[in-house]
DNA sequence: CAGCAGGGGGCGT
DNA sequence: CGCCCCCTGCTGG
């Protein structure tokens, strides 16, 4: 630099940014988007999910609301919950049988680094890419040359690749390139640091290799390595790395354009975060508490064996799931935010009820990790979550009868109803909206009527009069109760 | 009494 | 179909 210029550097900036950024999630501060999982909803900020992954990035640009919600579907709770851990600390542990399901559901959200390469600026990353795209194949069967990854276990897995033949991912990318970049630890990027961590990934983000491949890495990973059972995730770390690689070519795209289900609505503060399909009404209004910790029972009940089935599974079968589920099931992509009312015209089977096979399996398809329960997906109320928020429904048995009425449900819990609008402020009871604000308090509350009701305290209206006394009553119900004592 | 939430009906587009 | 309004029932303080 010329001279007379200093160049700061904050030395702590990454790490303190790192925590910043946590604490604020904690204390659900500055949250801008709510993500809505299985039941439970997590107070996020768009900026750090949408820096992480290109899927919310997408979400967030097409989601005009300021405070969306987003209904993940396919993802557990507790792969969530890592999944952010990861995404604002930048590491997360998770138990090995975990991970599987936890590679997968990052690749259903396209987490950066897990998932996904961490692209480097385009410029580069595009020109890469090009170059080396002919190579895949090649790249394929020794992906990691430079990954330290863990070594010891991988014997099997570099079998399991060069054994199968993949389809050329389209998105290939070889910062395998030796000697890119090395450790995040380079001042410059000082900005970005809290993020650096994954973008020092990117060297090795060979992102051609097919599922296949990946289903032998896993199964080589988890089988092979009697390893402890807690995988520490490190970005940095090679096993990141090396699982990222595999995962990343599944047509992340596809995910992002036909849209995972996701609903999104408007959404003020309070979630139900009491989790369930049914909402108990009275704990709706509950501060959504997040949960930071992994559940390691719910990990357990997958066997790694099946995890890794399914995770071999889930992408291709996926694509056509996203491709196809939109029209069918009616998933629709943004939708139901504040702005509209959240409910969508499609005809899904009631619950438990008739998917068509050929719904059905598309909707297998698409629990990504962990749930795929053949034809009893949408028989849940909490598994129907992938849905938009509200949908409709014309019959039960989606051959729309001419004149019945709709009914429209809720996605999140069994509640249904003829009145498009009465779903639209049921929903307020998931999302917490609350857009009637009282203008003499900070009350606000979901329903005019309620509002004006409430209004009547500051303004002393007494609107409900006794006929045979002089008392007056500001609600309905108590001259009601008062009118007994003249009847008696 | 205050607040919440579901149901029904009317009206305008 | 969406919006608005009213009614009602329930709960908790």
């Amino acid at each position: 630099m010329a001279e007379g210029m200093l160049s700061l550097s904050w030395n702590n900036h990454r790490a303190t940014f790192c925590h910043i950024l946590s604490t604020l999630r904690e204390k659900e501060r500055y949250t801008d988007v709510t993500v809505a999982c299985d039941g439970k909803f997590y107070q996020v900020h768009k900026l750090v999910l949408s820096t992480c992954s290109e899927y919310f990035e997408k979400i967030f640009e097409n989601t005009p609301c300021k405070h969306p919600v987003i209904v993940l579907k396919d993802v557990q709770t507790d792969e969530l919950e890592a999944l952010l851990s990861y995404m604002y600390e930048g590491a997360v542990s998770v138990a090995q049988n975990d991970l599987a399901r936890l590679i997968k559901a990052a690749e259903v959200l396209r987490i950066k680094g897990l998932a996904v390469p961490d692209e480097p600026p385009l410029s580069e990353s595009c020109s890469k890419r090009v170059t080396q795209s002919r190579n895949a194949s090649d790249d394929r069967s020794s992906p990691h040359p430079k990954r330290r990854r863990r070594e010891e276990s991988n014997t099997s897995l570099q079998g399991a690749q060069t054994s199968t033949s993949p389809p050329a991912s389209p998105r290939v990318s070889s910062f395998e390139s030796e000697g890119e970049t090395h450790h995040s630890t380079s001042r410059t990027q000082s900005d970005s640091r809290w993020m650096d961590q994954r973008s020092s990934e990117r060297e090795d983000q060979s992102t051609d290799h097919p599922l296949d491949d990946r289903l032998g890495d896993h199964t080589a990973t988890s089988r092979s390595s009697p390893t402890p059972p807690q995988v520490e995730v490190m970005v940095d770390e090679t096993l990141v790395k090396e699982e990222m690689v595999d995962h990343v070519d599944n047509s992340q795209d596809d995910i992002v354009d036909s849209g995972m289900d996701y609903g999104s609505m408007g959404s003020d503060s309070r979630l139900d975060g009491s989790g369930g399909g049914e909402e108990d009404p009275s704990s709706q209004m509950l501060p959504n508490k997040f949960e930071p910790k992994i559940n390691p029972s719910q990990g357990q009940a997958q066997q790694l064996p099946d995890a890794v089935v399914e995770a071999l599974a889930g992408p291709s079968g996926m694509q056509g799931w996203l491709s196809g589920c939109e029209m069918p099931t009616g998933f629709s992509g943004l939708e139901g935010y504040s702005g509209g009312d959240g409910s969508q015209d499609v005809h899904p089977p009631p619950q438990g009820q008739p998917v068509s096979q050929s719904q059905a399996h598309q909707l297998v398809g698409l629990q990504a990790v962990g749930q795929r329960t053949g034809g009893s997906v949408a028989s849940r109320p909490s598994q129907v979550g992938l849905q938009a928020i509200g949908q409709r429904t014309a019959g039960s048995d989606g051959t729309r009868p001419s004149q019945v009425p709709k009914i429209h449900r809720c996605s999140i819990c069994a509640y249904t109803t003829t009145h498009g609008s009465h779903l639209k402020s049921h929903l307020y009871t998931h999302t917490g909206e609350k857009p009637y604000s009282c203008p003499y308090c900070s009350y606000s509350c979901t329903h005019g009527t309620n509002l004006r009701a409430h209004i009547r305290r500051h303004t002393g209206e007494k609107p409900y009069a006794c006929t045979y006394c002089p008392y007056r009553a500001a609600q309905k119900s108590s001259l009601k109760t008062h009118m007994f004592k003249h009847i008696e």
